[in-house]
DNA sequence: ACAAATTTAGACAGCCTTGTCCAAATCGTC
DNA sequence: GACGATTTGGACAAGGCTGTCTAAATTTGT
């Protein structure tokens, strides 16, 4: 929609310009400050535009708030489903690569910028707009966690995997690779990327002890290859 | 200091009522409608008090507001150390151990009241009082997780858990079992029992498959006593 | 029942914010 | 260079909120 083709009847190539500034600006003074004091002056000037010019493009605070979400629904959805293309499907190593998606995720699409105002927004605001979250509901996890179980489940077919539930298998192992950065995602901080690798490796391994095929068919000792830290 | 011992120079039992009567619903105005949203005349409406006896008590909006989240935060870590209390140490049965306690860890800390409250005031408004925050972080996590650990390791030491580092599997406990609540959590609500239940019971198998002893000593196919559902 | 402390209701000033209006300035295009 | 659309800055009304003040009503302890 964003991306069509040539709408040739469009204003000037600013116009678009200056909407998107507004979005953007009023996307960080929103999770800053929260919906009620959020600053229209205050957007508009970080926008660096009139106050004129937001209430032109988006009538009023209501109406720009959602457009914010909607903004960040999008890209980040975009971000999550071109991040689940790298799946390793068919991965050599598969700790490695593992740890290697899980941080991608990370990066990419729950610690960027985007990621971070969007999470906020909705913890913040979701009560207030019940069917705008239920749209991003819908589009977000709604439509990426099954893309992630079916990664998952391909992985246990090729036998990389021994995994009853696919949907539990997915939302286990995004549990776990952000298990160590929950606190500082609460207090709306961004983890140094050490710290992602980290909890994405802790995560991956204690994943793979569950859901991994064993290495050693038989007789070794089950815990030694893993134990000796 | 607020459980200390009999202040005889107490003022009228009331007083210290309407105290908690003023915090309480403060903490729901202030979940609700964010800092800058809350309305002091509603949150004196809700309290059952004139406007005047909220400033009596508190003095203004921001002490008020560090009243509620120093009051949250000492109640939380009061009912997560008595649940950390029931970890079972010698368990009969470690999978069933494992998840009722943790459906208790949920029931009575997270998902409570209470705990709904504290994770949103810190989301909302945690980058806006940095020390405030810091001290919630030093005395929940930074007190909670080594204690939680602590247990896990006398369970490893006692023979019942393989693990290597307790903290890492402290942390990872917990992004197991509340692996399936994310979603209701972002959005502010409160899952039920039987969701609570179910993730639970899911974090707890696969925590297990990764970090419990195996059943049987050897021979035996290793996962079909778990991968028979 | 009395005295002291607390609570209440209402009014009030000061400030901030939203959203509108308008004339002048600016921009993009032909 | 000229024209039309957009943007700008400033003024403006209407409304909301905080925090203070006061006198009257109520509660509490003795």
């Amino acid at each position: 929609m964003r991306l069509g083709v040539s709408p040739d009847t469009f204003p000037p190539r600013g116009h678009e310009a200056k909407r998107l500034s507004i979005v953007d600006a009023a996307a960080g003074v929103f999770c800053r400050e929260g919906f009620a004091g959020a600053n229209i002056d205050l957007i508009a000037a970080e926008a660096g535009v009139s106050r004129q010019t937001v209430y032109n493009h988006h009538g009023d605070k209501e109406k720009l708030f959602i457009a914010v979400v909607r903004d960040l629904t999008e890209r980040c959805n975009a971000g999550i489903f071109a991040t689940i293309a790298t799946f390793p499907d068919q991965p050599g190593n598969i700790e490695a690569d593992l740890i290697g998606f899980a941080v991608r995720l990370n990066q990419n699409c729950i610690c960027n910028r985007d990621g971070k105002f969007l999470r906020k927004l909705i913890q913040t605001e979701g009560e207030r707009y019940p069917e705008l979250f239920a749209e991003w509901r819908e589009q977000g996890p709604g439509r990426t966690w099954p893309a992630l179980a079916a990664r998952f489940a391909r992985l246990a077919y090729g036998g990389y995997l021994v995994i009853e539930d696919p949907d539990v298998a997915a939302r286990q192992f995004l549990g776990l690779v952000n298990a160590e950065l929950q606190t500082t995602f609460m207090l709306g901080g961004t983890p140094s990327e050490s710290e992602v690798v980290q909890s994405a490796t802790n995560g991956v391994r204690t994943f793979l002890r569950a859901f991994g095929k064993r290495p050693a068919p038989a007789g070794v000792k089950k815990q030694a290859t893993l134990a000796n830290a």
